[in-house]
RNA sequence: UCAUCAGCUUC
């Protein structure tokens, strides 16, 4: 059953949900547990395939397993991503209802959808009653959740106090609480604050991750820094964070607007040999810097060669 | 020892 579960756990986490629920159908000799339905509901609602999360929810109570919070937190952030908030609300009063408590990651899921939908200041109630709960007090991620939705509701002003509160609560921002700052910060123009911030994290003993790298690239990208640009890249990979297709897309984006179309289209071939495959979305970007400047023979070169290296146009 | 929560790029 354990090797069940793992092998059950690779296919969802690479996307291939069918497939796992097939390995699990075909496979009748191990009882399954509560860890290979959690596996497979979670894989389900990642695929937006709530009816059928519900079916194994039900056959599992059926079998006698009990679905603990982790799979019920598995269903309410399916429900949310499909956009179903209100259903997630009424699931989760039902299972409050039940002896199995909702906890934190519960709350987060809530807070975190919210956000996702806009409604940054009904988030934020939630967060300040969970300050009055002992059961269910703000961690990490919480914070990081919250002060995402105020950056991207424009209040840049709270999300920074909120980070400088964060520490008389003992509960230490980390590297994704940076960044998702720092991202805020460029998108409102304020790279260099965004700088500053990575300073702070560094001086707080913390190693700025490739994500962070990439978000401060981008916001160089954004305000034509060029050289800015082409130096962060160095340093990222001095320290030993190899650039990504998100590195490779920043950099070409930049390129593009600024009257270099050529250097975005040798990026592409530049980021293969590094071992970096370019993926949809660098094709688009170049496809798109192509056509903007008038050179459809040269997107529709580019559209081939895409499609000659098995990618996929969207 | 296995399942659930937050961050980056084009449109």
């Amino acid at each position: 059953t354990f090797s069940m579960n793992c092998a059950l756990n690779l296919l969802v986490r690479s996307g291939m949900y069918d497939a796992a629920v097939q390995l699990f159908r075909e496979e009748g000799a191990l009882i399954p547990n509560e860890f290979t339905y959690g596996s497979l509901i979670h894989g389900l609602c990642k695929a937006g395939r709530l009816d059928r999360a519900r079916e194994l929810l039900e056959e599992m109570k059926g079998r006698g397993i009990l679905p603990g919070v982790a799979v019920h937190n598995g269903v309410i952030k399916g429900l949310c991503k499909a956009g179903k908030f209100g259903d997630a609300l009424e699931y989760f009063k039902t299972v409050a209802g039940t002896r199995c408590m909702p906890d934190i990651i519960t709350f987060n899921i809530l807070v975190d959808a919210l956000v996702k939908s806009g409604r940054v200041e009904e988030a934020v109630a939630i967060f300040e009653s969970m300050h009055t709960s002992n059961q269910w007090l703000p961690n990490v991620v919480t914070y990081t959740t919250v002060i995402n939705g105020l950056c991207k509701d424009g209040k840049l002003d709270r999300a920074i106090e909120l980070l400088d509160l964060m520490a008389g609560t003992g509960c230490c921002p980390n590297v994704i609480t940076y960044s998702v700052l720092v991202e805020g910060l460029c998108k409102a123009g304020r790279t260099d604050k965004g700088f500053s911030l990575l300073r702070e994290m560094t001086k707080r003993g913390f190693q700025p991750d490739v994500i962070m790298y990439n978000t401060l690239l981008n916001g160089l990208c954004k305000g034509r820094r060029s050289d800015e640009a082409l130096e962060l890249v160095e340093l990222m990979i001095q320290s030993g964070c190899h650039p990504t297709v998100v590195t490779y897309n920043s950099l070409m984006e930049l390129f593009c607007r600024s009257k270099q179309v050529d250097m975005a289209v040798k990026l592409v071939q530049v980021m293969s040999e590094r071992g970096c495959p370019p993926d949809v979305v660098n094709y688009n970007t170049v496809i798109a810097g192509l056509c903007r400047d008038a050179r459809l023979d040269d997107a529709r070169k580019l559209l081939k060669q895409m499609i000659a290296a098995r990618c996929v146009p969207d």
